[in-house]
DNA sequence: ATATGGCCTCCACCCACTGGAAGGTCAAGC
DNA sequence: GCTTGACCTTCCAGTGGGTGGAGGCCATAT
């Protein structure tokens, strides 16, 4: 396990921050490609593999899905890439993005409704409940 | 395929708003109970069925888990129940759905904002690609 | 010599469905 | 009476993004 820019799997997570199931999991989703093996079969990686992996990291914790970071990672490999491909990218999520706020906003301020109104108390009457079992149109 | 109240399975997705391989799902699930069945092994449901599945629907719809759709059937179901407990349900809930919505935003604002500085042009340099390279601490 | 811990593969599970294949049932139309 | 088509039945597989565990190899310290 010598060499200076050599990593296992573990330490390669530890330095990226991605879990190694993760890692092994994005590799076989295509997301990254195959490690280099060591002679006992275990995964090699360099800076470079971690530095793929962190921006693999950052792009989830911005809720990109997989797909969407494959995209990303395409760009960003691609000195020749317009940033305009990128915008197009972040803009399309931002708006996914407002969409679910909105979507959740509501339904939260259905329920904080039904809760204020609701008594909290022992007895059985509960205006959540009664919103739950009305028709709907 | 007489009664009154009978329906297939068709009918009761057509009126509770929930489809039938969802009301299937459900039952196998446990969180309806089985369903009758004619003697042609079609399942019959009369209107308190639809009822029931009408509720899980409005739940679904205000983000209940199947889980928590469970305990509010528990009390909807049960006429000694405390509306306390119904309201402690929901704002836990609403808990949730503040802290999801919390977090959407701030990632919503961070992307909006790298965005922002993106030029959007046919030139490589993107702020965006930026961020996701750079190391966290 | 063995105990620990890290690595390997593979399979199963989570949530809440959804789609599809293969086959049974029923009413209407010809 | 036979076909057509719309239902219904079961079972199996896949979605997204992982996580957990079994069973086994590898490396190092005692």
């Amino acid at each position: 396990m010598k060499g200076k820019e050599g990593m296992t799997i573990g330490q390669a997570a530890a330095s990226s921050g991605v879990p190694a199931k993760t890692i092994r999991f994005y590799e076989e989703r295509g997301l990254v490609k195959p490690a280099e093996r060591l002679a006992n079969r275990y995964r090699a990686y360099d800076e470079s593999n971690v530095q793929t992996l962190r921006f693999i990291r950052r792009a989830r914790d911005l809720g990109f899905s997989l797909q969407e970071i494959d995209k990303l990672l395409a760009l960003y490999r691609n000195r020749r890439r317009a940033s305009e491909d990128v915008k197009r990218l972040a803009l399309a999520h931002v708006c996914e993005l407002d969409r679910k706020i909105a979507e959740l906003t509501r339904i939260r301020d259905t329920l904080a409704e039904l809760a204020r109104r609701c008594h909290g108390d022992q007895r059985p009457e509960c205006p959540i409940l009664e919103d739950l079992e009305r028709p709907r149109p």
